[in-house]
RNA sequence: GUGGGCGUAGCUCAGCAGGUAGAGCAUCGCGUUGUGGUCGCGAGGGUCGCGGGUUCAAGCCCCGUCGCUCACCCCA
């Protein structure tokens, strides 16, 4: 019985799934992050720390035996890890003598949150985040930086037009509070239901909330305003605010939309009504959505902390962003139906005359495996149609059959239903059979 | 956590004044003892989510329960 909440997929999905994680890992790496893992439990007090009502989410962990009197004490209660950042803070304030600042990391693990699933939301899924992490000082240029990497990979993928939003919360902070609103916190958390409800709505909650007619008019001229150039300054500018929060976020979001103008036209767009992301974030913040899905939700968000880390004499300030792959993919796969051109990594199946040719066969397959061919030898030796269906049916693109009394081995793409002589100790496929590929189907 | 919808074969579904379960697809076998995909024939597979109740009789009615699903909340 499957269990809501906790995806299982099938070998040609978990192959999609792999593909993806692979083109992830491989552009993580060429942009210089290093590898972490961390455990997947953390301390309670530390998980509820970080996030208001993070709690309601969080799964507890303990034995079974132990007695309801024995949790809470001398042992610290654990949760599983609810995203990959906390753990990651944790990690560099334990490890800062032996880490090199600034520190880029990556992180691709599984994290769990006990909240009701729908389409795209589970209770186990996994991200894939980069952070990078400095003592004492964060430079800002590196708030430009993770979102093109991400960038990067999706445009690798076969998920069609993206749309990376950028803002920083400086500015509907100071502007907020530069229009006399204080609740700056209650005053997000409405105008980001704009998309949702639709601006009459949200202006009926702003001025329920305490906020004159005219103050939820100028929230929603500032929530208005999304620009793929630098223009949303000038734009904000005209709306005659003046604070020095909001001179410092509108200064910060330019550099980050300057910077993404120039090496990634079009990806980054200032979005002034995004805030979201977990409360820790204190600057820039990203969200991604799929462009023609943006109801689906952000596949992809982050953003800036700069006291999330701190060992009480140093802080260390951080900028990252998250990749929710199970998300991502429950998009691609699940609604879209991509998959793997195969369910299983074989490129080659050893056909077999009869079982006295099981030897001949084996050493075929080490041959074509030591050039790193996957290779598996025919369960039965079936008469040949059978072997071939076997193949087919997992997608394996090419069978091999030995050649009878002397006569040359010959290989067949089942697909096209050419077959030549060959030689295993040089025969290899094109390249694009060697692995799996991604297909969408018509 | 709050509120709606739905639970029959692996999948999509049918079934009915309440009379002891069916189709298509998929799977497997044979036709085809050695080169598949088409086609033909055939086979396997179900405690009708679970428990209780009403009834001579329940997949169908009633109660409960579990699960799935959608929305809210929140978020990847």
């Amino acid at each position: 019985m499957p269990l809501s909440g906790f995806p299982e997929y099938l070998p040609a999905e978990r192959l999609a799934e792999q593909y993806v994680l692979d083109v992830i890992r491989r552009t993580f790496e060429l942009h210089g992050f290093a590898s972490i893992e961390t455990r997947a439990v953390e301390p309670i007090e530390r998980l509820v720390g970080s996030g208001e009502d993070a709690d309601k989410e969080i799964y507890g962990v303990h034995r079974l035996a132990a007695r309801s009197d024995e949790r809470g004490g001398s042992d610290a209660e654990l949760g599983l890890h609810f995203d990959l950042t906390v753990p990651f803070a944790r990690y560099v304030v334990e490890n800062a003598g032996k880490l090199a600042f600034p520190f880029r990391r990556y992180q691709i693990q599984k994290v769990w949150r006990g909240e009701r699933p729908q389409e795209g939301r589970y209770r186990e899924f996994t991200q894939a985040d980069i952070d990078i992490v400095d003592a004492g000082e964060l430079s800002p240029h590196f708030e430009a930086e993770v979102p093109l990497v991400v960038a990067e990979i999706f445009r690798q993928l076969p998920i069609g037009d993206f749309r990376i939003q950028v803002n920083n919360r400086k500015i509907p902070e100071g502007f907020y509070l530069g229009i006399g609103l204080t609740d700056v916190v209650g005053t997000l958390r409405i105008v980001d239901k704009l998309d949702k409800i639709g601006p009459d709505k949200v202006a009926a909650l702003l001025v329920e909330a305490g906020a004159t007619p005219e103050q939820a008019k100028q929230c929603l001229a500032l929530a208005g305003i999304r620009t793929e150039d630098l223009s949303f300054v000038e734009q904000v500018r005209a709306l005659g605010v003046q604070h020095p929060t909001l001179d410092e976020g509108l200064a910060a979001l330019a550099a980050v939309i300057g910077t993404g103008l120039d090496l990634a036209p079009g990806t980054l767009v200032a979005d002034l009504r995004i805030a979201r992301g977990l409360d820790y974030y204190t600057g820039t913040v990203y969200e991604t959505q799929l462009v023609g899905h943006e109801s689906y939700g952000s596949v992809c968000s982050g953003g800036r902390y700069d006291s999330l880390a701190t060992d009480g004499r140093t802080t260390y300030p951080g900028v990252g962003i998250s990749i929710g792959v199970s998300r991502l993919l429950g998009l691609v796969i699940g609604r879209w139906g991509l998959t793997a051109t195969r369910s299983t990594p074989t490129v080659v199946l050893v056909a077999l005359t009869d079982e006295d040719g099981r030897g001949d066969a084996l050493r075929t397959a080490s041959a074509l495996r030591a050039r790193g061919i996957a290779t598996e030898v025919a369960p039965r030796a079936d008469r040949f149609g059978k072997q071939i269906r076997y193949a087919d049916r997992r997608g394996i693109p090419y069978v091999w059959f030995p050649g009878a009394a002397g006569a040359s081995d010959e290989v067949k793409d089942i697909r096209s239903g050419d077959q030549v002589a060959v030689d295993a100790a040089t025969w290899a496929p094109p390249a694009e059979d060697l692995t799996p590929g991604l297909v969408r189907p018509p």
